[in-house]
DNA sequence: AGCGGGATAGTCT
DNA sequence: GACTATCCCGCTG
């Protein structure tokens, strides 16, 4: 209940980015829901972002980050991994925010079987492990999570703590603190910043 | 607890 | 042909 609309993503994606902590990211399979409170997330801008996927302009596979807001944008990388962000700013302007951690909410056994792993700060504490474990794949892309289904973002309990800092695993843009998380959070990723 | 390396393939130069 | 918006395992101490 209380899905997020289109009007929340269509902004600034740093203060989308920001609003979207304590968010609640709910993937609906075969019926279930399987969920997560959002505890770290990251933005991503545009041409002037020098990080980001659409620095150098629209390509085929970072089109998704031009178009409409609250859409997802899932890329493959490092060979075998699938990372979620959602889209931000106006139609036609690139932004997007890459959700790195949550806290499991709903179908944690669900989450234990796709993942192998039993311990619940192993399941979602990082871009990668939250995908496999809701489930999302390069077929989600351009899924528009202000009317799907099957991929949506709920209102949740508001993050009080918010830490900041650059982002995780990127050299040039590192001077920006575009990093937020929950501080004392046990489900934030262990990457570290550069 | 922290570091180092390998896996693995799409994207862009 | 180089470079990743990563994860996991194994080693060290």
């Amino acid at each position: 209940m209380d899905r997020l609309g289109r009007r929340f993503f269509e902004g600034d994606t740093v203060e989308v980015s920001k609003k979207l902590l304590g968010s609640v990211l709910v993937r609906v399979v075969r019926g279930r829901r399987i969920s997560g409170r959002i505890v770290e997330i990251e933005a991503y801008r545009g041409a002037e972002d020098p990080a980001s996927h659409a620095f150098r302009g629209m390509t085929r596979r970072n089109r998704v980050m031009f178009g409409e807001p609250g859409h997802a944008y899932v890329y493959f990388t490092m060979g075998m991994h699938w990372c979620l962000n959602v889209t931000t700013e106006e139609p036609g302007k690139a932004g997007a925010a890459l959700i790195r951690a949550l806290e499991p909410l709903e179908g944690i056994d669900f989450m234990m079987r796709l993942r192998g792993q039993r311990r619940i700060e192993d399941l979602t504490s990082g871009p990668a492990k939250l995908t496999q474990a809701l489930k999302i794949d390069g077929k989600m892309n351009g899924e528009d999570l202000a009317e799907s289904h099957r991929l949506f973002i709920e209102r949740g309990q508001i993050v009080e703590a918010i830490g900041v800092s650059s982002r995780v695993g990127i050299s040039r843009g590192a001077e920006h603190m575009w990093r937020f998380f929950e501080q004392g959070s046990g489900f934030v990723s262990k990457g570290k910043p550069s």
